[in-house]
DNA sequence: GCTGTTTTGTCGGTTGGCCGACTTTTTAAC
DNA sequence: GTTAAAAAGTCGGCCAACCGACAAAACAGC
């Protein structure tokens, strides 16, 4: 199997591409922006402009930004399936961002707007699920605008590991245990509070039993008891 | 001219109804959308299933959601020219969403998302506006995080008054005066603090020159001089 | 023009979470 | 297996913003 092959696979694990045949698949001329990256490395770092779509086909990285004292801000983190990059199809995002591989290594396919763009206008369909998928992204974005307006940091932790919960789910069990790719750090700056007040309440929910979060795995004893706390 | 007609008019305001056929327009069964809302008058309320676009010929609304308290949560407030509703395409809001007239009378006119997407399917070039449409919301939303996450109130106000600078300003003069539809409360709401520490920093800021803020308009005298204190 | 209601202004008491600062634990590198 | 670096845990002082409470001002309805 060469490697478009495995591309055109991989690629259709996600939804949205499973809507596409093999021709439409290698007109986006994936094989070019393919690439592998180890831990820690970028994918992309400070680009202003940045007109490809990014598709992460196993490992986990994080999106986000640095302020002007240098610390960084997170904005996203993604696993395995999920889409990144020109989300929005058009240039300038407004602040530099950049998009980095934590714990493992990682593989990511790319292509460019434009390619995907020239399938769009061919395909209408796809293009009202991609709509439909960044939609979602909005829906997303509402829900964390809504915590951390209105909730307090543990309330916001609960959402959070609600969140995660749901994207690592695959089965429909109410208890879920899955790999930690991420530091407390990490976790303060996606709810918003500081690195210590979220290890202070990481391990109060802990002790409450909610949550079990070590260096290497995250396990949720029961989602539906973490969703009531939600309420 | 029929109302038909007059709707066809208005609705290529928006620059992307501005690529629609007199044709296509009218098979969005706009008519049937049609509403003149008087102040306080709900477009819908506590529909969590909404399955149509909406556009703002005239007026002000404001979009959000009660608490289980009742205490309002207000998401976004809107002018002249914007699109509402169902911008996902896709159902379960999740949580309930009202949308309300504010300040003075307001014209809206409606289509379902399924003819809407009937001509997407027709009209590709108009899905992959339709998403950049959607994208720049998702930047918005975006920014709104990053700015209530990492900054104080008056900075969080400083944001809000220049994003709300952008939104009325037409021409391109470093001076702007546009009428004020919205309350103390309502900024508060928008800018993630209580109604009493708007009101403190709003008037801190027109101690500072800053900002303008009567009950009938709001005046910035300098949208750059603003801007620099945003950073 | 009077009157009830909404909006705005102001002020202390209280507190959630920030900010160093430092220690302990875990991980990675050689 | 040693050692340096990274991550996690803990604590006291501090302050931004909340909360309740009330008064003044502006508006809307009749």
């Amino acid at each position: 199997m060469n490697i478009e092959d495995s591309n055109f696979i991989l690629l259709r694990q996600h939804r949205l591409f499973r809507q596409l045949t093999y021709k439409e698949c290698s007109e986006l001329n994936i094989v070019s922006g393919f690439m592998n990256k180890k831990k820690n490395e970028f994918i992309y770092l400070n680009s202003l402009r940045n007109d490809r779509l990014y598709f992460l086909k196993k490992g986990y990285i994080k999106i986000g930004s640095y302020d002007k004292e240098g610390n960084e801000k997170i904005k996203e983190v993604l696993s395995q399936g999920d889409i990144f990059g020109q989300l929005t199809l058009e240039g300038d995002t407004g602040e530099q961002e950049f998009a980095q591989v934590i714990k493992s290594e990682a593989q990511i396919c790319s292509f460019t707007v434009e390619d995907f763009e020239r399938i769009l206008m061919k395909r209408p369909d796809l293009a009202i699920s991609f709509t439909k998928l960044v939609g979602l992204k909005i829906k997303g974005l509402q829900s964390r605008i809504t915590s951390i307006m209105y909730k307090d940091v543990k309330a916001r932790l609960v959402d959070f590991f609600i969140y995660l919960a749901h994207k690592e789910r695959k089965e429909t069990a109410d208890e879920l245990v899955f790999k930690n790719y991420l530091t407390h750090a990490e976790v303060a700056s996606l709810v918003g509070c500081t690195r210590q007040t979220a290890t202070t309440f990481i391990n109060k929910l802990e002790e409450e039993g909610l949550v079990e979060f070590t260096r290497h795995h995250i396990r949720i004893p029961s989602i539906s008891k973490l969703q009531s706390m939600a309420n």
